[in-house]
DNA sequence: CACGCAGTTGATACAATATCTCAAAATCAG
DNA sequence: CTGATTTTGAGATATTGTATCAACTGCGTG
């Protein structure tokens, strides 16, 4: 029978990868999560839906949703820890204050008519892209 | 007398940070080598030009050179180890392999007018950017 | 140009984070 | 259901970054 999983969980099975439990729950962790999270709270997290999953398969699937696209590992503030940011639609955009370290999210954007231009210029496939600014936000101007 | 700085050391100083023997090393590491560099390589570098500055000072220079947008942490490949891009003008574009993780820099961008478009709408003041694609290389299409 | 203070350093011990290994278990096509 | 193959979990280990603190240094000041 066809069960019902997430679009991001078929294109793991699309692009031959099988669908465990452990693999299924660091996504609904990722998605639940609203898009920011160190590895460090994923593990947590995990680790509270069922104990029984292993560090290192949670790695491997944060390694494995990075070589998809699904997500993108960012630095906000520490360089120990990066911070693994969802990609909605494989884009996602942000400014992050280099002051108090807030993040501010922000939709757009134009680079689709950007991506189109490099990936005829350059030979590529692109399938997604993050976008970074940073600077001052309002409250420490 | 007004000794020579790279620009990049003058505004370190300019942010009230002094100018030091381990930070103008570590400076003149990033500069050379081209742009894209993990830690371990600046270690290794700093090292060998002068072995007595310590581990803790060239992270801790990482962390400054970071904040003051004169670097960005960003992840090429492993979740272990970021790679540090130097940020020619305050800003970067590059796209990453997601196959064999080879990075193609590429110049542009109309995100002047973006950024402009942010800074007025949000109330921020924003002083760089990276912007990151991902997809397949020519090589991996 | 010597003085002196705040900022910075370097050494090491420590903490946090990710990887390796491999037998056992789970997925899923047929 | 069954088998081929991928994936897992446990923990020991490696790697990477941080804390601490006395000693030192850049640089504004007198």
């Amino acid at each position: 029978m066809s069960e019902e999983f997430s679009p991001r969980a078929q294109r793991l099975r699309d692009a031959g990868h099988k669908l465990t439990h452990a693999r299924l729950t660091v996504l609904s962790v990722l998605e639940e999560s609203g898009g920011h999270v160190t590895s460090a709270e994923v593990l947590e997290q995990v680790n509270e839906r069922d104990s029984t999953i292993g560090r290192a398969s949670v790695f491997r699937t944060l390694d494995l949703l990075t070589a998809l696209s699904i997500i993108r590992p960012t630095f906000i503030h520490t360089s120990l820890t990066p911070t693994y940011v969802l990609l909605p639609d494989g884009h996602h955009h942000h400014i992050i204050c280099t002051n108090c370290n807030r993040v501010i999210e922000f939709e757009e954007c134009g680079l689709g008519a950007m991506a189109a231009e490099l990936e005829q210029r350059l030979h590529v496939k692109l399938s997604g892209h993050l976008l970074e600014f940073y600077g001052l936000c309002d409250r420490c101007c």
